[in-house]
DNA sequence: TTACACTAGATTGCATACAATGTCACGAGA
DNA sequence: TCTCGTGACATTGTATGCAATCTAGTGTAA
């Protein structure tokens, strides 16, 4: 959290470069499969593509990029296989993630999560829903000491945000009684001190999740990208 | 796997060194905490700098090297708790893996794994013993259709592993009965199709080492390297 | 029409050179 | 002795320029 958006201090550029692309491919102002060309970035960004090239190496091995040797870099676009895999690892990941982070959850963090859980409800956007789910999981996530399972579980999000914005917008606010009584349930866990529950209700909500998307095979490509 | 070590085709000088520095990490080659100056590593490959740190960014993205902007970089170092950190969420990731990959192994290639575990057992030196676990493990996962949970399983193994040398020169060949029995249990439950048992022995099998290794607090760093 | 060779342009890959920054040893002052 | 500048040196950061490679378009022959 720097205080400023100065000038970019001498040896963050890459750094730079990489979370704004990070945000750009969230907030989906690229899609999946689309060409990413090093120069235009590095105008964007006003350096030179030294630091654009390191950008894309790291987001390459987070999975939002795929880069092809002499030839350029994509935004990742998965198979519903590829998907479906990253929504199991997440069903047996985030619990345990969970888990780390209760003993750190204060009474006070708890009902913001239920406020989240309440604006969620009474979301109308697709941008302001997806948002606002985001930060329910992620900040329930945020008082784990340590960070490796952490960013790994916000990596997991991060590779497949493209799918859920397309499911939202496809499906709309439909069918979403469940989704919410499900968050609900885990605040109440919480609250409760009953982590137990709130890891079950917590795999549950994401496994439901996954048999949704499961449903809707358009989303996705058809043929694995070969690599 | 390229047919030949030939000169480094033009666009692959980047991958090339992170796999040769990745190895050289694996191998001990650096131990936990030693710099890393670019300059040395670009004559040693016989390149400049700029593929060096295109290298280093996806390294740290792997959690591998840790690297400070205008400082350096080094070889990233693990206090206990972020070990076992690592090794729980092993727990939870490789019977899922399993999973995933067993519909595909062969008798011959679950012949291969009980093969590996026999020499496991009469195994001598450190290096051997390390290698022949960590393939014993992958090799299990190898027939597992998609590469995202396979390559983040061996990413975990990566970042851990300069941890298993310590603990396996530190205690030497003792109390590695259970060890080697679980291993045995594994090869016998993939034979019988028993999936549910091979889960659960690969699960108390990665808790058991964790607990080990936390019996050692020596092997770790005291801090966590802030960040 | 199709398949193939070939060229021009666009784009990526990387070595060089210089700027920015950090580190460390040394010395002045308290 | 300790603390705090101060400077030289080592190292990192990145802009530039050119080489290597890919792609798309054109033309030729079957």
């Amino acid at each position: 959290m720097s205080d400023t958006d100065s000038p970019l201090k001498h040896g963050n550029t890459a750094v730079a470069i990489a979370d704004g692309l990070r945000h750009a491919i969230l907030h989906g102002d690229y899609q999946p499969g689309e060409r990413i060309v090093q120069d235009q970035l590095a105008s964007k960004y006003g350096g030179s593509r030294i630091p654009v090239r390191e950008a894309l190496r790291q987001l390459e091995s987070e999975g939002l990029v795929r880069l092809v040797a002499n030839t350029g870099a994509w935004v990742n676009s998965l198979t519903m296989a590829e998907c479906s895999e990253v929504y199991q690892t997440r069903e047996r990941l985030e619990p345990l993630l969970l888990r780390y982070s209760a003993e750190t959850l204060t009474a006070e963090k708890i009902a913001e999560l239920g406020s989240l859980a309440d604006r969620m409800e009474s979301s109308t956007g697709t941008e302001e829903f997806l948002e606002l789910d985001r930060e329910f999981h992620l900040s329930m996530y945020r008082g784990a000491s340590t960070s490796m399972l952490r960013d790994l579980v916000t990596r997991l999000w991060n590779t497949t945000q493209p799918y859920r914005r397309a499911y939202t917008q496809l499906v709309g606010t439909d069918n979403r009684r469940i989704f919410h009584a499900e968050h609900h349930m885990m605040v109440t866990a919480l609250r409760d001190g009953d982590l137990d529950l709130a890891e079950q209700v917590l795999s549950m909500h994401i496994r439901r999740t996954r048999l949704h998307l499961e449903r809707h095979p358009a989303l996705f490509d058809d043929e694995p990208t070969n690599t």
